[in-house]
DNA sequence: ATATGCATGTCGCAC
DNA sequence: GTGCGACGTGCATAT
């Protein structure tokens, strides 16, 4: 009806007849579709389920994809991926909206008899969404393109199980010096300068020949640097974000084949 | 304030400052936290992301979980599962709602600029969701996978005909010996097994050779166990859950069947 | 409490 | 379209 209506419509407690216009005209408009009340959920497709009546919130999306969330839980109840086409129809005290979706062919039925809020936004999202390195994807990219931790290194392993626990990554400096590495997604505490320094002893005892410690990560927290002095272990600056574009350029993303085919 | 109020409460368009009134009123209630608008989102934790600026729906359940949905895709751009605890925080011209977790530690920040709408909802849910593959997909399943129902079965035939009705599943056991199965995809009742045993004297009469009457279903209702014992029948647990997975696996639809036996 | 495997997984990307 | 692997996987189950 009015231009800015239409960006957001809201019923608080309307009558089921009511809300099934508002309903409609979101599936129409390919608006964003909010549903709360009280409902029972049929879901027949790859499997099939049924959840008895309890209140939920319904959200359908522009792009067809329809979830039904419970009170608790971060995962919906019943779901159906994008590309859904929706129905709504009022019976006798109910308003009852499916979902059909082909290939595969399934179909999620919400069975309200109560509502308690509709509403319809016109949500605008053109942001860009950013997901930055991980510290296991730095582990990756250090073992993908070793010179990124430094010049001349040659990885061995990754996750060695060393007593007391597992080195992040274990290799071979241009010298031929045995390497550990602890790798910090974040400006490194002393926790993991400790943590590091634990492995020292027990593989030198072993291995009989030089081994350099050396913690990566994009800085050092206060106090650190003076603490790695005195544990006798090495620093290097590694940014998440080169780790990331790492990656990224490789295409690389599964480290098991690496490591497969080195063994 | 007011006890009906209470379960519902609904703004359009509210100030910052009004919203995070009722956000913060939500949180301490355990509602569900309904809030659309123009955020920006920060993940910090086991990776850590951003999102720029865009129109959303941010969901925070009663057990702590948080999500926020961007107006497409059946996934969440940003969450947090179920243990969270909640913070909101106008700042000028900013409300800010931060979402912590600890075990892996990790923070969700949701910064709005403008709110189109907050809905807090006391939701009630003891509706007892269950997932089941029909009785047809569980006669498919065990077709595909005959050691669903036991080892070294082996199926001859599918809703064979034999007076005074069809049996579901008709087949030799790993000792040769015939089997009629009775497949039910709820708890067996009474009725299932008398049904069952009707087949056994006709098929003995034929065949003239030992016959195993076996009912496969999820459970037996009441009683129905010293039943069985009565009419020499056995009992096999077979769940509809097993078999939804094992056709699921084999990649045959289940919808064919599904379909199929809706005409 | 951690480890293992499933999921109506969903999603993206190569073929 | 189809197949394959990753995922901030989440989640239940067994140990």
């Amino acid at each position: 009806m009015q231009g800015k209506n239409n960006k957001l419509i809201l019923l608080k407690e309307p009558q089921l007849a009511e809300a099934a216009i508002v309903i409609e005209r979101a599936f129409a408009q390919r608006h964003t579709l909010l549903v709360a009340g009280r409902c029972y959920v049929h879901y027949e497709g790859r499997a099939s389920s049924t959840l008895e009546n309890g209140e939920r919130l319904l959200i359908v999306k522009s792009d067809g994809s329809l979830l039904v969330h419970r009170p608790t839980g971060s995962e919906p109840v019943n779901w159906q991926p994008a590309g859904g086409v929706f129905n709504v129809e009022v019976k006798v005290d109910k308003l009852e909206i499916q979902g059909i979706r082909s290939k595969p062919r399934e179909s999620v039925k919400v069975i309200f008899d109560e509502v308690l809020m509709v509403s319809a936004l016109g949500l605008f999202d053109a942001g860009e969404f950013l997901l930055h390195a991980s510290e296991d994807d730095m582990h990756r990219a250090i073992l993908l393109k070793p010179s990124l931790f430094e010049e001349g290194f040659k990885p061995i392993s990754w996750e060695k199980h060393i007593e007391p626990g597992f080195v992040d990554i274990y290799g071979e400096d241009k010298d031929g010096k045995l390497v550990i590495v602890e790798v910090k997604r974040r400006v490194a505490s002393k926790d993991a300068a400790l943590q590091l320094s634990k492995y020292i002893e027990p593989i030198k005892a072993k291995v009989n020949r030089p081994v350099r410690a050396v913690l990566a990560a994009p800085g050092l927290a206060k106090d650190v640097q003076r603490l790695l002095v005195t544990l006798g272990l090495e620093f290097k600056v590694l940014d998440p974000k080169d780790c990331a574009l790492v990656l990224k350029k490789s295409g690389v993303s599964k480290l098991e084949s690496f490591f497969n085919s080195e063994k």
